[in-house]
DNA sequence: ATTAGGG
DNA sequence: CCCTAAT
C-alpha cells in the first residue's frame, strides 16, 4: 500500500552546500554502531517458524506495496506559485532550512523539463512537494502462539536431517556425521543467555530516530499499519572477531528479527520447544544482544534520515542480508573463516546465508532461493493425545536434505571437510528455509487456515498424511515457482536445485555428495550461527562464486526450474585480476525506495557529498556504499535523460527521474558557482 | 577514507 | 559494479 502525501515535512529542501561537515561527527562514529545487523536468522527463528506454521491459526497477509500515485495536483499548484519565492528564501537562509518550507517549492511549471531550463531558481521541485510512502507489512506473520501455550505439548527432539544424496558424477561420500568434535561450535552456544533481552530491545526499538531541527520522518507521519510491531531490530549482535571455523564471525549478528513479532514469540516458542535445543542455542548470543542494545542506543544520534531508513527499515531487514562490504570479504582466505557480514568460506565451500523468513515481495534475492533445495522427506507426526483441549501434537522425525554440492581439494582433510560439510548444511539451515505444510500429499498453502480447518487434528489419520517439508525461503515470485513443482507431490524427489559451493579456483573441482546426519544439537547450532544479517534485500548467498567472480552462468546441474539467474555456481577459470576468493558483489538493483531516499537525500545535500548521502539516508544498508550511491546517482541522471523506452530494469517513476534532472542541474550549478566563487580570476 | 570518473 | 587516480 502506498500513501502519498504532501510531503510537508520531511523534505528540508536543497541545502546551501554545506562549508562544514556536520556529519562528520557522525560518520566517526565508531565503527561498531555501524555494524550493527539484524535478521539474522537462528535456529530459534528456525524452529520457531516452522512450529508456528504448523500451529499458526493466522495467515499473515503480505501487504505488498504498490507504487501508484497520484499526486494532488491541484494543491500542488497552488503552492507552486509560492515556490520560486520560498526557494529563494530558503537559500539566503540556510539556518532556515524548514521542511514547511521546502515543501511550499515546487516550480511553476508541471513539466519536469521546463522547470529545468528554467533552472538557476527554484523550480527545483515540482514534484518533491509530493511524497510517495510505501509501506510494506511483513508478510508472513509467523504466529506460535498456539505453540507458546502449549508448551510442552510439542517436542521436536528430532530434528534431524539424513541427508541421501545420489548421483551423478559426484564422489559418493559415504556419510559424514557431524558429531563430537564440534567443541567450538558448541562453545559458541554458550553465550546465548540473554537472547531474550537481545530480542526484546531489538524488536522494539524504534527505528525512527529523527531529531529536529530534522523534519519529522515520514513514518512517524504516516501510519502504516502493521510497522509497529515489526520494527525490528535492529540488531542483535556483533561481536567478537576471533571466531571459529564454524560459525560467523560476530559481526554477524544474530539477528533477529525478521519478524519482530515473530522473533519475540519465537524465543519464547523455543523454551517449549525443548530444552534440549535451548540449552544448545542458548547462550551464545547474550553479549551479542547486549552490544545490539547498545548500537540500538547509539544509533539515535539524532541526525535526520529521512527515507530510505525509515520507510523501510522495518522490513528490509527482513529480507536479505548480504551486505558484504568488499573490503571485508577481501579478508577471506582459504582457510574456513566467515566475514562478519554472512559470508561464510570454508574450504571449498563459499556460502552467503540468506535471510530467513523473508516473505517480501520486494527483494532481489531470489537466486539463493531457488538454489537451496531442500526437501524433507521424512516427517511424521504422531498424534498427540493430549493435552489442553486440543492440542495436535507432532514430531517431526526427520528433514532430509537432498543434494549439497561441495568443493573441496583434494588435499583439504577429513577435518576440513567436515567443517565444509557442516558450514553447507548450516548455510543451507540458517540460509532462509521456508517450511511448507502438506496433507495427504497435498500442499497445504493458506497459512491462515487453522489445523482444523485444514483437517489437521488428532486424528491420526489425518497426521499421518500430514508431511512438512523445508523449502528454500525465497521471495513470492521464487516461492511461486517452486511451490508449483511441487504442488501436489510435497513429498516427491524434486528436482531441487542444488546448492553449488563454489571452490575456489586453485582448488581441484570435485564435488561431493554425501549425506548426513545431523544431531540435532549440531543442526540448532549452526543455525544459531548463521544468523542471518543485512537488512535488505539480499540476492542469494548461493550466487557466490568465488574465484572468478561473477558466475552468472548456469550452474552444471541445470534443474528445469532454476533461472539461469537465480543460480549459478560454476566454477570459471580465475583470471588474474580478482584475487580468487574475490567475488564481484552480487547486483542489487535500487528498488524505487531507494531511489527515493537517494534523491532526497541529494537533493538536500547534493551531489559530491557521497558519503554525506550514504549515512543520511543509507545508513542501514550497509551494502550500499558511498560509491554505488554515487553511482547510482550517476546512472539515474543517464536514465532521466535517455528516453523512457531504454530504460531497463525496475521502472523509477517519472516522478523521481524529473526530481532526478532537477537536483542535478541544480547542484551542478552550485558546484560550478562555488568553484568559480573560490578562484574569480582564474 | 572520500571523491570523481572511466570502464 | 569495479577500478583508479587524486585528494
Amino acid at each position: 500500500m502506498v500513501l502519498h502525501k504532501r510531503l510537508d515535512y520531511g523534505f528540508n529542501g536543497y541545502q546551501v552546500p554545506a562549508t562544514a561537515r556536520r556529519t562528520r561527527s557522525i560518520r566517526r562514529r565508531p565503527k561498531f554502531q555501524r555494524r550493527v545487523e539484524d535478521n539474522q536468522m537462528c535456529a530459534f527463528d528456525l524452529l520457531a517458524t516452522l512450529a508456528g506454521k504448523l500451529l499458526q491459526e493466522k495467515g499473515s497477509p503480505t501487504l505488498s506495496s504498490d507504487t501508484s500515485s497520484q499526486k494532488d495536483q491541484s494543491g500542488f499548484d497552488k503552492e507552486c506559485q509560492n515556490a520560486n519565492k520560498l526557494f529563494k528564501a530558503e537559500l539566503s537562509d540556510e539556518g532556515s532550512r524548514d521542511k514547511k518550507c521546502f515543501s511550499l517549492l515546487s516550480s511553476q511549471t508541471n513539466t519536469p523539463s521546463t522547470a529545468l531550463k528554467g533552472f538557476p531558481h527554484p523550480e527545483i521541485d515540482g514534484h518533491s512537494g509530493i511524497a510517495s510512502i510505501t509501506s510494506s507489512s511483513c508478510s508472513e506473520r509467523v504466529v506460535s502462539d498456539k505453540l507458546v501455550d502449549g508448551k510442552g505439548h510439542n517436542k521436536m527432539e528430532n530434528f534431524t536431517s539424513n541427508a541421501k544424496l545420489d548421483s551423478s558424477g559426484y564422489a559418493d561420500v559415504s556419510c559424514c556425521k557431524l558429531d563430537g568434535d564440534t567443541s567450538e561450535v558448541k562453545d559458541e552456544l554458550h553465550t546465548f543467555e540473554n537472547l531474550p533481552t537481545g530480542i526484546k530491545n531489538c524488536s522494539s526499538e524504534d527505528p525512527l530516530d529523527e531529531n529536529p531541527p530534522a523534519p519529522i520522518s515520514l513514518v512517524d507521519n504516516v501510519k502504516l499499519s502493521g510497522h509497529d510491531d515489526r520494527i525490528p531490530c535492529s540488531s542483535l549482535s556483533k561481536g567478537r572477531d576471533n571466531v571459529p571455523v564454524v560459525s560467523r564471525d560476530d559481526d554477524e549478528n544474530f539477528s533477529g528479527c525478521t519478524h519482530p513479532s515473530t522473533k519475540t514469540k519465537s524465543f519464547r516458542t523455543m523454551t517449549c520447544i525443548g530444552d534440549r535445543i535451548r540449552k544448545t542455542l542458548a547462550s551464545k548470543y547474550s553479549k551479542v544482544a547486549q552490544e545490539s542494545k547498545d548500537d540500538i542506543l547509539s544509533n539515535r544520534d539524532g541526525e535526520f534520515k529521512p527515507t530510505y531508513r525509515s520507510k523501510k527499515h522495518c522490513y528490509k531487514r527482513q529480507r536479505s542480508q548480504m551486505n558484504i562490504p568488499l573490503k571485508k570479504r577481501k579478508l577471506f582466505n582459504y582457510s574456513p573463516v566467515s566475514n562478519s557480514n554472512g559470508f561464510i568460506r570454508s574450504g571449498g565451500i563459499y556460502y552467503s546465508p540468506e535471510n530467513g523468513m523473508s516473505q517480501d515481495a520486494s527483494g532481489s534475492s531470489p537466486r539463493i532461493d531457488k538454489g537451496l533445495g531442500i526437501e524433507s522427506l521424512e516427517a511424521r507426526q504422531h498424534s498427540a493425545l493430549r493435552c489442553g483441549g486440543s492440542h495436535v501434537k507432532l514430531r517431526i522425525k526427520s528433514f532430509r536434505v537432498p543434494e549439497l554440492f561441495i568443493e573441496i581439494p583434494e588435499t583439504a582433510t577429513i577435518g576440513s571437510l567436515k567443517k565444509t560439510v557442516l558450514d553447507a548444511v548450516t548455510a543451507v539451515l540458517g540460509g532462509g528455509l521456508r517450511v511448507g505444510v502438506s496433507l495427504q500429499g497435498k500442499k497445504v498453502r493458506d497459512d491462515s487456515k487453522t489445523l482444523i480447518q485444514t483437517g489437521i487434528s488428532l486424528d491420526d489419520n489425518q497426521l499421518d498424511a500430514l508431511g512438512f517439508t523445508l523449502e528454500p525461503n525465497s521471495s513470492p515470485s521464487l516461492l511461486h515457482s517452486c511451490a508449483e513443482h511441487s504442488p501436489h507431490v510435497p513429498r516427491a524427489e524434486i528436482p531441487q536445485p542444488p546448492i553449488r559451493y563454489p571452490s575456489s579456483p586453485a582448488v581441484i573441482h570435485q564435488r561431493t555428495r554425501g549425506s548426513f546426519e545431523m544431531l540435532p544439537e549440531h543442526q540448532v547450532t549452526s543455525l544459531g550461527k548463521f544468523v542471518e544479517s543485512d537488512h535488505d534485500s539480499a540476492p542469494s548467498p548461493i550466487k557466490a562464486s568465488v574465484g572468478k567472480g561473477r558466475t552468472d552462468s548456469k550452474s552444471l546441474d541445470t534443474v528445469p526450474e532454476m533461472g539461469e539467474e537465480e543460480l549459478a555456481m560454476v566454477p570459471v577459470p580465475q583470471k588474474s585480476k580478482r584475487s580468487e576468493n574475490m567475488q564481484r558483489r552480487i547486483r542489487r538493483p535500487f528498488s524505487v525506495d531507494e531511489v527515493e531516499a537517494l534523491v532526497q537525500a541529494v537533493e538536500k545535500l547534493g551531489t559530491g557529498r557521497w558519503r554525506d548521502v550514504k549515512i543520511r539516508a543509507f545508513d542501514d544498508a550497509e551494502h550500499r556504499t558511498y560509491v554505488d550511491l554515487k553511482d547510482k546517482w550517476k546512472t539515474l541522471v543517464h536514465t532521466a535523460r535517455i528516453s523512457p523506452q531504454q530504460r531497463r530494469g525496475e521502472p523509477v517513476p517519472q516522478e523521481l527521474l524529473d526530481r532526478v534532472l532537477i537536483a542535478h542541474a541544480y547542484w551542478s550549478q552550485q558546484q560550478t558557482k562555488q568553484t568559480a566563487q573560490a578562484s574569480p580570476r582564474n
